[in-house]
DNA sequence: GTCTAGATTGTAACCGTTTTCAGATAGTGC
DNA sequence: GCACTATCTGAAAACGGTTACAATCTAGAC
């Protein structure tokens, strides 16, 4: 048998209640909806709640209100600076609301997303925020029916039925190669993040191709890497990718930390950028503007389209109306990176 | 007056229970505690889940069972390689044990990270992990009164009745210092993050300077100076120190990032490094080892010391007897950053 | 002074689990 | 075959809030 004492209650809204002399009731309501309450009284609960440093307990408001103020999100790492940044600025707008983050990682695998939204949901989150838009088929059923409203972020789909804030990949990595055929460049190299269950990497690579074949330029196999997270795997392809008997004179790039591992693997190697070498990269972080030579990339604006998400469920979620599919505007950063090709080689 | 049709149950244990012909008990049972029901039972109840595509909420769990098997997280801020590695890696662990983690963020504020607790709290953590001893007065009494297990990571502290996980952050630091002086250097600089409320900062800059005092070494004030956090500031405070008539001849960092900052601001003034100026960094990140100069830095496993923090926590909770004081070993990695001072200069 | 609308407050059912306790069932030694 | 355990199972009371509804109170309008 439980231990209950009937006579004094030692904690929780009942405690407060009954130290200041009204129902849990009037307590909930000075704390949910201050208004509601006579200032009288709610300066007698508020001093009670004072006095017994009384903190609501969550999961029971939750269970009986049946809105947890809680959202999801699911990231493939969070180490990363592109995520963190997202992350760090939406969480800054959720608690600027009164809500708070549930964080989980995938680590790229559909599957455990999958199990990590099923996970949220029975956390009692009342949104989800998802990296794009290449999920599990039974992600979106479990979405479907448990009727948890999310967003894709980080893409641009305004075609899709789905809710979607991000820059238009597919756009601005077309940008991007744009610019280096427009210096003069015909020898164009692509290495890109892998594009498997990453929707972001192949709307890149699209972008990059169609720039290509709007200029009627030639990609040859060996011309287009593909490499997985870490900077060494990167200047691993690049260092291939140089030493090609037939090299390109510039490089477009998935991601900045790619753009690293082939800035480092060109001095390794001994070549000079941009003379001997253009490269692009493509999120702007940080250190882009620091690097010697500095990173021709483009600048893509992670915490507001974070925090974009994080606008759209917490308006859904109060009721109103919103724009379902929100583009963010990206834009090209020219540094010291580009340049116009060697004579020789154009 | 609230909708009940007391004849079917559309969600919950209870429809789980009305389809397997169980009792919710049951049904409870076979989730928490599966070997406590027969075969047969389990197996109906496994079915009526799989067909009802049910996901036990757990706020109401907790609520009942109290005990949410989540941990809270304060940190600084996300957005810091060191800490997005340490919390990736602790939620990590977490998740492989069945625990979830609620991860905040201070902004170096103590008022905040107060708040934060309290939300924490609130919202059920079983235990929560905390960057250094550095806190709001509030929080101790916020813990104890709430009998919050707790940890604090990133330092070591043997003396303090608070568990903590971490390195030696005054010993890396004198290490750190120590292996300048041992190649000839005389004349050394300290570049510290803020030591406000940052423990962990200061504990560095503790260390620097045993290791200077014990050599009777000088520090004069204006070669010792406090950066915040970013890239931008610690090149300024790096230009300022190497422009000063009287310069030193080693500068040691309280962080890689500032370290970077030194490097990149030498380089843009002209000096070579190592050859006109030793830098030493402190996290060894990731990038330290493929910048070029590569950076001697000391080597803290952030990974490593984020999990036993939640291990920590997690076999406290779980009743296991566990070390308070846990030290983490850090190392000095050497690398070109770092050579004996100019003959001239000696 | 009575009546009514509106503002305030209280009562108690309910949110979806866990868990105690007791009852039912099956297995065992004699 | 019987009493006696050891195992399973079920009924129902919590867990700590919210909130529909009822009850009370207040202030004008007449």
């Amino acid at each position: 048998m439980r231990l209950t004492n009937t006579k004094s209650v030692k904690q929780g809204i009942r405690a407060v209640a009954a130290r200041a002399g009204v129902s849990t009731a009037s307590v909930s309501r000075a704390l949910n909806n201050p208004d509601a309450v006579s200032p009288s009284l709610r300066a007698r609960i508020e001093q009670a709640i004072e006095a017994l440093g009384y903190i609501p307990h969550a999961p029971a408001r939750i269970l009986s209100s049946r809105r947890s103020r809680t959202l999801g999100a699911i990231v493939p790492t969070i180490d990363n600076t592109m995520f963190a940044r997202g992350i760090a600025s939406l969480q800054q707008y959720l608690s600027s609301v009164g809500y708070m983050l549930f964080l989980t990682t995938s680590g790229y695998d559909l599957d455990v997303e999958l199990q990590q939204a099923r996970n949220l949901i029975s956390r009692g989150v009342d949104g989800l925020v998802l990296r794009g838009d290449c999920h599990h088929d039974g992600l979106r059923k479990l979405l479907a029916d448990n009727a948890v409203p999310f967003i894709n972020v980080g893409i641009y789909q305004p075609d899709r039925p789905y809710p979607c804030v991000g820059t238009n990949n597919e756009a601005a990595a077309h940008r991007a190669a744009a610019h280096v055929i427009e210096l003069g460049h015909r020898r164009i190299g692509i290495v890109s993040a892998l594009q498997r269950n990453n929707d972001r990497a192949s709307a890149r690579v699209a972008g990059f191709r169609r720039a290509l074949a709007e200029r009627g330029l030639e990609l040859p196999p060996q011309w287009h890497v593909e490499v997985p997270y870490t900077l060494d795997d990167a200047r691993e392809a690049a260092r291939h990718l140089l030493n090609l008997k037939d090299r390109p004179t510039a490089v477009v790039c998935g991601n900045d930390v790619i753009a690293y591992g082939v800035l480092l693997e060109a001095e390794r190697d001994g070549f000079s950028v941009p003379r001997d070498l253009s490269v692009v990269g493509f999120d702007d972080l940080d250190w882009s503007r620091h690097l010697r030579p500095s990173l021709t990339t483009i600048h893509v604006p992670t915490g507001e389209t974070w925090q974009r998400a994080g606008e759209y469920l917490v308006r859904s979620l109060a009721g109103e109306q919103t724009i379902m599919h929100r583009e963010i505007d990206f834009s090209l950063v020219v540094r010291e990176s580009t340049a116009p090709p060697p004579k020789s080689l154009k």
